[in-house]
RNA sequence: GUGGGCGUAGCGUAGUGGUUAACGCGUCAGGUUGUGGCCCUGAAGAUCGAGGGUUCAAAUCCCUCCGUCCACCCCA
């Protein structure tokens, strides 16, 4: 309803229906972690305007246009995080991480901010899990961030996914094959789109992933840059390709693969669903960023990572039909009616909970009807009604809901916890299990 | 940032100039004295996204704004 306050332009609320795909992502990521031993690191949600100037770029769209920038009242010049990867980087300067095991394999999940023309699965404030493994230039590395992000979505039950991976070279190398490129578009400049003209100039890559039609047919005879990568490069890449041959990670090449940042060198990568033709599918991406400590200001530290975006994640699981459980029904529901019969409710209530039992208790004033219809609804296995009778007898009737005819039992209000429990969970005693209880699938 | 589609109760929809805006789901209450599911009855709930305009009359036509979706751009 507009007129009332609404959440602000590419926000979301997240209400409790999409909530079991949240922690489900967020599940999924301790394990994932865990499993390559990446450690968790959570940073600042701004930070100075300059990391991100000099550390994405300020050639790029995200720096150019996209940021929330501010002065705070102090007067210093602040940018809610577009990306994680810069903010990494400086806390890896700040607290002198290169004095430990290199490579430093740090995770994170974090809102990011990008001012941007909202889309389906592009957001202005939007969430990412981000892995990063700083102080080394082994292919072996990037290959592990590799396969790390492809089991993350196996591991969700994604399928259908493609791994595109490519490699930009290094810096030196990639100017003389940008003169190439640049050389082979000039004469064809009329012909290019007004964006790809102003590409032209500004990065020529970019000319290569252009959607539109007319740039697709002109670049079919452009040079690539995965044909002649320098020695080093193209040694790091088979190294790449080899490592997740031998992971089991399947992939394909893919030329003309560039990634938006200025930062990337050598090995980039992205995982697309396939079959799916909206513009926003790329659900993660990655790549090696040898120079961007050093632009930061520390020393020279090769370093390679990704990013993968929650909501896209759920989009697509949404669009793969893949279902999560959502939280799972009460054990038990108290009904009650009557004076008296209340302050029981509440009592039975607290001696459910502290066996650990869900529980919820009708809302007083309310006819049992309405209070059983409910209890029906919630999913409770079994209904523990306290009327006036009851709490003459100093009993309340235990009902089992799952059962049609409704059978009832009644019991001693004081054991109704022990009671329920022990026909709930009668192998788990007292604590209902909660002490043993193996993780939740 | 550019171009376009859409915007009716919590959700999904009907209604395209003319009496009190309809239906399904959901919510609430009831179907005799205190007992759920199915079923039945009733009620609440919509300034028809907002503001302005045209008209005797606007949910319906026009303008602006907001939101959303699509393509571009960009990217997670």
């Amino acid at each position: 309803m507009s007129g009332r306050f609404q959440t602000p332009r590419g926000t979301e609320d997240i209400l409790a229906g999409e909530q079991p795909y949240w922690r489900m992502i967020e599940e999924a990521i301790g394990e994932i972690t865990r499993l390559f031993g990446y450690e968790r690191i959570d940073t600042p949600s701004f930070e100075a305007a300059a990391l991100f100037e000099k550390g994405t770029g300020d050639t790029t769209d995200i720096v150019e246009k996209e940021m929330y920038t501010f002065e705070d009242r102090g007067g210093e010049i602040l940018s809610l995080t577009p990306e994680a990867t810069p903010a990494i980087c400086r806390a890896y300067l700040q607290h002198g991480l290169s004095n430990r095991p290199q490579p430093v394999r740090l995770f994170t999940t974090a809102r990011m901010f990008r001012y941007s023309r909202p889309q389906l699965g592009r957001l202005r404030q939007f969430t990412q899990f981000d892995c990063e493994a700083i102080g080394s230039p082994a292919a072996l590395v990037d290959a592990e961030l590799i396969e790390l992000h492809w089991r993350f979505y196996e591991r969700l039950g994604l399928r259908n996914l493609e791994l595109r991976l490519g490699s930009i070279d290094d810096l030196e190398p990639r100017r003389d094959y940008l003169d190439r490129l640049r050389a082979y578009y000039r004469p064809l400049r009329e012909r290019l789109t007004a964006d790809s003209q102003r590409r032209l100039e500004r990065n020529p890559l970019r000319l290569l992933d252009s959607n539109d039609a007319r740039d697709q047919e002109l670049r079919a005879g452009a040079p690539t840059i995965i044909d002649q990568l320098s020695e080093e490069a193209a040694r790091h890449f088979a190294g790449v390709r080899d490592a997740l041959t031998a992971a089991g990670v399947p992939f394909t090449v893919d030329p003309l693969l560039v990634r938006g940042l200025d930062y990337y060198n050598r090995t980039v990568w992205e995982i697309v669903p396939v079959g799916d033709s909206r513009a926003q599918s790329s659900i993660g991406a990655g790549g090696r960023y040898d120079g961007l400590l050093e632009t930061l200001g520390g020393r020279a530290t090769p370093a390679s990572g990704f990013a993968t975006g929650h909501e896209r994640i759920i989009l697509e699981l949404m669009r793969q039909e893949i279902t999560v459980a959502g939280p799972p029904a009460p054990d038990v529901f108290v009904v009650h009616a009557g004076k008296g019969a209340s302050r029981a409710a509440v009592r039975a209530g607290a001696d459910l909970r502290a066996a650990g039992l869900a529980t919820f208790v009708g809302e007083a004033g309310r006819s049992l009807r309405a209070q059983l219809r409910r209890a029906n609804g919630s999913g409770a296995r079994i209904a523990v009604i306290i009327g006036e009778d009851e709490l003459a007898r100093g009993t309340a009737a235990l009902k089992d809901l799952r059962a049609e005819d409704g059978e009832q039992e009644e019991a001693p209000l004081g054991e109704v916890a022990a009671r329920i429990a022990g026909r709930l969970r009668p192998r788990a005693g007292g604590r209902a299990g909660a002490e043993d209880a193996p993780a939740a699938q």
